[in-house]
DNA sequence: GCACGAATCACCCGGTAGGGTGATATTTGT
DNA sequence: ACAAATATCACCCTACCGGGTGATTCGTGC
């Protein structure tokens, strides 16, 4: 598997370096690392990483919970608040960052993998939409589509209106509802809806 | 503030000893100390906590794991798992339960501390989760979906109709078209298959 | 040749959904 | 205390959808 790009931001080079060598240890690799926000948003520009790992205290002018920010607006990447202890208003602000995660120090190697596993999982849980197959629709519901049905099918997954889907198959919105009619009836569903609902975990 | 009441499913009396002294002395009150699957459930029906400490391996046939799904089905309080280690697979299923923590061991107080105000703020900031996560969504799109909005998407998500949504959520049909057209604009779509198909993967 | 499934299309009807506008009370944040 | 956000509901109107019925064409296979 594809190793995952880590870039940390941490101004205590000892922890920085612990964080690095875990890393390496584990499935990731470190892109880069930043002390500062300066630092940061320059790695951020020029060596884009895949996660970054954000001390919220930084001795510098910008905090952790300002670069969350900057992310949030300017690159769409995740990140994880690393932090010790934080009152009640620091973690309000950080909240509102939206973090994929949080790292309470002290921590170790499957704290530090956890969170970034969770983080990442719950970012790109929005994958490309799987290619529905025919032969696996028809076996795990134990009926048979046929070849234009399915087609149908497919379209009507991505959310596509009947005429929409008329005019992408060239046929007439007639028989584009003829077709939802039996996919209905062999799907045991009412509306379009259901029928989405029930098949979006896919095939 | 009110304090908070936690219950810790431990099964070593020792460590659940010590994580009672720890918050004991800080913010928090133990509401009960469950062994095994049994006690935990029944602590959770009788004395409702504000969030529950799992630890994963629990010397019983039902882990923490378990126990989270049962707290995910019928119980809709935050809980963070408890752990000193877990392989890929377990930490998939712990994954899927959606828990609002981890806390590693071995821990001190600011790391149970700040985990338990994380995980507290972190839900009731998402209050009820079910299937999606609303930080999730509104990370992800870079929206801002309010709790009913997020709780009518999580309906029309299952193929609901509005009258159904109505019903279940005892608010006119009307005002459920109201959170629908909130939701088209911030997703922007214009179909509730739109934002089924958008969204199907899990979000 | 004929039966059959598949694909095509038409028409009607009632219900649902989507879009616009506006209004009020409650909650929350500052 | 005040402003903003949220949750609630109403009305109107058009378009779309789901369900029922029926019909034609075209292959494939027996």
């Amino acid at each position: 598997m594809t190793q995952i790009r880590v870039l940390i931001v941490e101004d205590e080079p000892l922890i920085a370096e612990d964080i690095k060598e875990i890393l390496s240890s584990i499935d990731f690799v470190v892109s880069g690392l930043a002390y500062d926000a300066l630092d940061a948003l320059r790695e951020l520009r020029t060596n884009t990483p895949d996660i970054v790992m954000l001390d919220i205290n930084l001795s510098s002018e910008k905090d952790g919970i300002d670069i969350a920010t900057i992310i949030n607006q300017e690159y769409q990447i995740p990140f994880v608040f690393l932090t010790s202890y934080a009152d009640r208003a620091t973690l309000s602000r950080a909240k509102h960052t939206r973090p994929m995660g949080y790292i309470v120090k002290p921590f170790d190697e499957k704290d530090l993998f956890a969170t970034l596993e969770i983080a990442l999982f719950n970012f790109y849980a929005s994958q490309p939409l799987v290619e529905l197959n025919l032969d696996q629709v028809n076996s795990r519901y134990d009926i048979n589509l046929t070849q234009k049905e399915f087609e149908v099918l497919q379209s009507v997954m991505t959310g596509m209106t009947n005429r929409q889907m008329a005019e992408k198959h060239f046929i007439s919105v007639n028989t584009i509802k003829t077709h939802l009619k039996n996919l209905y009836e062999k799907l045991d569903v009412h509306t379009r809806s259901q029928l989405i609902a029930k098949l979006r975990d896919g095939a």
